[in-house]
DNA sequence: ATGGTAGGTCTCCTA
């Protein structure tokens, strides 16, 4: 397998942020990166000055305002795929396939809301049928030559929040969220590429506008995730999470992360 | 236990 850098990253609004794309480019050179939360239509995307640093193909599905995920790859896109779940036409995934074979999934699964309950909020109710979904629908099965990734918006372990005991009854990490995503990977075989390399360990990938000093207060959750198939695990070279990047100037409350094949 | 910030369709919705 040639190699390849895979990077995700909730950007919170592509048009506000390209400058940090663009850093991000320099910084990682990644093959492909997926964005989530463009917040723009198709037509809008600066695409320009992605091809200028090497994407010469790109894939997405914008709304406006709202959610939005764009992949950018400097490998030629050979097919696209745009899935819908819940009967809605969000734009909330966008496949694609390379040319040997391997499909990128990019995926923006709802943030579900305050109240951890599918009968009091509705929010919550579509995070947990959507989940269903790309349990029942999406991944069915085990999956082969298959990247998935995104803002997953659950922390599955306790070390993926800074506090366990804290956040157990929080949008993000109930016992209902966490067990359908162990569902989902268990359905596909999937390998959470970044605990396969650390298997323990408290590091995020998300930390809140609200807190007065992220740093220093570092009350972070791991909410993006880069899951790989069963076959692709003995090519895994390397994870990286870029905490840097919330440092950054008006910052995404995401920070971009990153696997090697 | 509370309230805090940020982006876009901007005094209201989302995260």
């Amino acid at each position: 397998m040639k190699s390849l850098a895979i990077a995700s990253w909730n950007i919170n609004s592509v048009r506000l942020r390209v400058g940090l794309v663009e850093k991000f480019m320099k910084l990682a050179n990644p093959d492909i990166i997926c964005l989530q939360e463009t917040k723009c239509i198709d037509e809008q995307l600066p695409l320009e000055n992605f091809k200028k640093l090497g994407y010469k193909f790109a894939a997405s599905k914008g709304e406006k305002s709202y959610n939005g995920v764009l992949t950018l790859s400097k490998r030629k896109i050979v097919h696209v795929e745009k899935f819908n779940f819940c009967g809605k036409d969000d734009a909330r995934h966008i496949g694609i396939e390379l040319e040997d074979g391997i499909k990128v999934h990019n995926l923006y699964i709802p943030a579900g809301g305050d109240v951890p309950d599918t009968k009091l909020n509705s929010k919550f109710e579509h995070k947990v049928s959507f989940l269903s979904e790309i349990r029942d629908k999406l991944f069915k099965s085990e999956t082969k030559k298959t990247i998935m990734v995104g803002d997953f918006n659950v922390a599955p372990l306790p070390d993926d929040v800074w506090s366990h005991k804290a956040l157990i009854n929080v949008v993000s990490h109930t016992k209902i969220e966490t067990d359908l995503l162990s569902e989902i990977k268990k359905r596909g075989k999937w390998i959470d590429t970044f605990r396969e390399i650390n298997p323990s360990g408290k590091l995020y990938s998300w930390w809140s506008y609200r807190a007065r000093d992220w740093k220093v207060s570092n009350r972070g959750r791991r909410l993006d995730h880069i899951w790989a198939s069963q076959d692709l695990k003995p090519n895994l070279r390397k994870v990286q999470i870029f905490s840097e990047a919330r440092g950054w100037e008006r910052p995404s409350d995401h920070v971009p992360i990153q696997a090697i094949f």
